[in-house]
DNA sequence: CTCAGTGCAAAGGATTTGCATGCCG
DNA sequence: CGGCATGCAAATCCTTTGCACTGAG
């Protein structure tokens, strides 16, 4: 359980509101859905865990949630993407990428990591002049089940 | 220019026949065109730069070129898949990620960082059983161009 | 009432695949 | 000659979109 469910919710609404937009019974499907994993979940996964939604619904409420950055994508490789809620509502972290069966699983980030990837963005700004937003680490290789 | 062309033509040659493989002159095309390049491309901008290969032998040759290990794919999330040099020939870097205009740049990577993933490397393996291969890491955000 | 949200079905589009042809060894 | 690489065209399949309907306010 990423984050207790009534503070998203309410996170939710709020920023649903922000742009314009309505928190649903849909959406609070799969606001509940994503806050009761601890990892990434696919489409599929995510109809699998509730029958109540149309497929296309749900892609589109995940693009409204997305717009209201409340839910983000994270994109592996493999043929779904997957969603999570945002950082700023489960904590930064990263992701353990399992190259076997491609389960993604989250890894909490650690400070002394976190400080040195703040120098590798400054770096960027002064080399590139790049002006860096957030970021994000994956570290992929064969989880507990497949090695 | 990522490395001397020469280079990666015979290591290519080398892994390619590792796996029961030929460096054709469509392979050897492709890749001149990544080694040429100073980031990740996509189908259409390898065609671009080339305009001897059909579509479908493109996507073909580099698939058997990821089976060989000389080159790999960059997931971003925007439309399309990109493909550059595998890190060995290229070296370790990570990437820059324009969140406007999709621009894949290439970053070298730093000592300190890396000591500092090393470290999450291990937590990893503690604390999930998750034995980690290789990482990647993106920094999104604006190019200068978009800024 | 009105308008946004929903479900179904169809479209979109990057990537993959089937198959006939041609070429390298 | 034999088999693999190639090109064209068609298929795949995740994701998006069109459209008519329903329900909340």
């Amino acid at each position: 359980m990423s984050r207790d469910g009534v503070d998203v919710m309410t996170i939710a609404d709020r920023r649903l509101r922000r742009v314009n937009q309505r928190l649903t019974a849909g959406r609070r499907l799969l606001l509940a859905v994503l806050a009761g994993s601890d990892r990434p979940l696919t489409l599929p996964e995510i109809l699998d865990a509730n029958t109540e939604l149309a497929q296309s619904s749900a892609y589109r409420n995940l693009v409204v949630l997305e717009t209201a950055e409340v839910v983000q994508r994270v994109v592996t490789g493999d043929d779904f993407t997957r969603f999570e809620l945002t950082e700023e509502l489960t904590g930064h972290h990263h992701h353990l990428v399992c190259e076997s069966c491609g389960r993604v699983e989250d890894l909490a980030a650690g400070a002394a990591l976190e400080r040195a990837v703040s120098a590798a963005v400054d770096d960027a700004r002064r080399r590139h002049g790049f002006r860096v937003e957030h970021h994000r680490l994956d570290f992929v290789g064969r989880c507990i089940d497949c090695a």
